[in-house]
DNA sequence: CACTGATCTAATCACTGTCAAGATGAACTT
DNA sequence: AAGTTCATCTTGACAGTGATTAGATCAGTG
């Protein structure tokens, strides 16, 4: 049975690149109905394609997450390495690269977490599933180095901190994406004052502004 | 139908306190199949009850799970309180809270899970749903102003400091739960000695440690 | 005693994840 | 060119879920 469509012509029975397009469905998804709309087969109804097709493309439902989140880490990793100038002073890399890890997450609610819904269900998966976040965990420490707060051969410190940041980055971000707080901020003339105050306060965002 | 136990008696057509026996079910079927099986149906079936039966107590399977949440912050609020002692000096009040924060979070992962589900689908509740976190926020304020990092009529600063510890605390007791960082651990001997390292990088707990 | 209202059950609906069986057609073989 | 193969997609089904409705049960009140 072929359809034809007079605008986008005949539908072929073998999608071009299913896997790509239930991704990007996928996305559609998560943008316009949140997160708990995320279901396979709302998936495969956005690509336009049977409940039961995306089974080819992914074992699970968990995978098709998983996928997605990786995707979300890979942009996670671009954005933040955009928005750190690496000729700009270590103080400002770090920092910058903070913030640009909250304003990623305040965007992008729905793909956060799912980013995130993932890694928790990963728990048994010792470290394999993390790939993805390994890039943009590397652009952190090689400006924490920069940086100087650690040296590099203290690797356990560096460790430490960098895991650190990432806490306070992300801890944040979660708060920042459920909570108001719209008298504070109102207080403080701006949403853009108030996340500097708060990083302000946290750990080596804070050290890094007492020493530049 | 009267249904009679040899062992506990005839079970009676209206249960004493349905409400309390479904959220200790709900409970129970956390601890022993994780989050992701916290069904309504689950939990009726757990208190012995039809599914339907939760309906005239929970409008919602969201407000069942807001019920739970409730619970959970009010157990938290009093393990931080039982684990800072009000005499000790302030230092070490801010840093039992924060590692009462994180062991709370660990020794009960799926209630912790619940408790910042609801937050997060509550984004549209402005602040009611979140009276069950004041009490531990408070009790966070207190030792803060105690410690003097911040004076008391900076009202902005303090607020700012308390924000900044939550999402610290937050953020590490999300990682530790689902990262297992064992190699670090390893390195460190111990969890214990970890926890208290990435704690002396964030924020006012590193700050809480310079200054004693 | 009868009545009322709260509490629970039974039956049902739409939706979900998942699977097995069959239909389709692109690419490879001969 | 014809036939075969095999990944891809559809159909149809199953169990489990949240939710609603109508009806059964029973405690307390008049």
């Amino acid at each position: 049975m072929k359809l034809t469509c007079p605008i986008t012509g005949p539908k072929p029975y073998h999608h071009g690149d299913l896997r790509r397009a239930l991704l990007e469905a996928a996305s559609r998804v998560l943008e316009r109905e949140g997160p708990n709309a995320l279901s396979l087969r709302a998936v495969a109804r956005e690509a336009g394609v049977s409940p039961a097709a995306p089974y080819h493309h992914f074992k699970d439902k968990s995978e098709l997450m998983l996928a997605i989140s990786e995707e979300g880490f890979d942009q996670l990793y671009d954005f933040m390495r955009q928005s750190s100038d690496p000729d700009a002073p270590p103080m400002e890399r770090v920092a910058a690269i903070g913030v640009a890890y909250v304003e990623f997450a305040k965007a992008h609610p729905s793909i956060y977490r799912v980013m995130y819904d993932c890694s928790r269900d990963l728990e048994s998966l010792p470290d394999k599933a993390h790939k993805a976040e390994d890039g943009a965990f590397s652009l952190l420490k090689k400006a924490m180095i920069d940086l100087g707060v650690v040296s590099s051969d203290q690797e356990v410190d560096l460790e430490l901190a960098c895991i650190a940041a990432w806490c306070a980055a992300h801890g944040l971000a979660e708060m920042v994406g459920f909570r108001q707080f719209d008298s504070l901020k109102a207080k403080m003339g701006g949403e853009k004052a108030f996340l500097a105050g708060v990083l302000s306060h946290l750990g080596m965002f804070g050290q890094a502004r007492n020493r530049g």
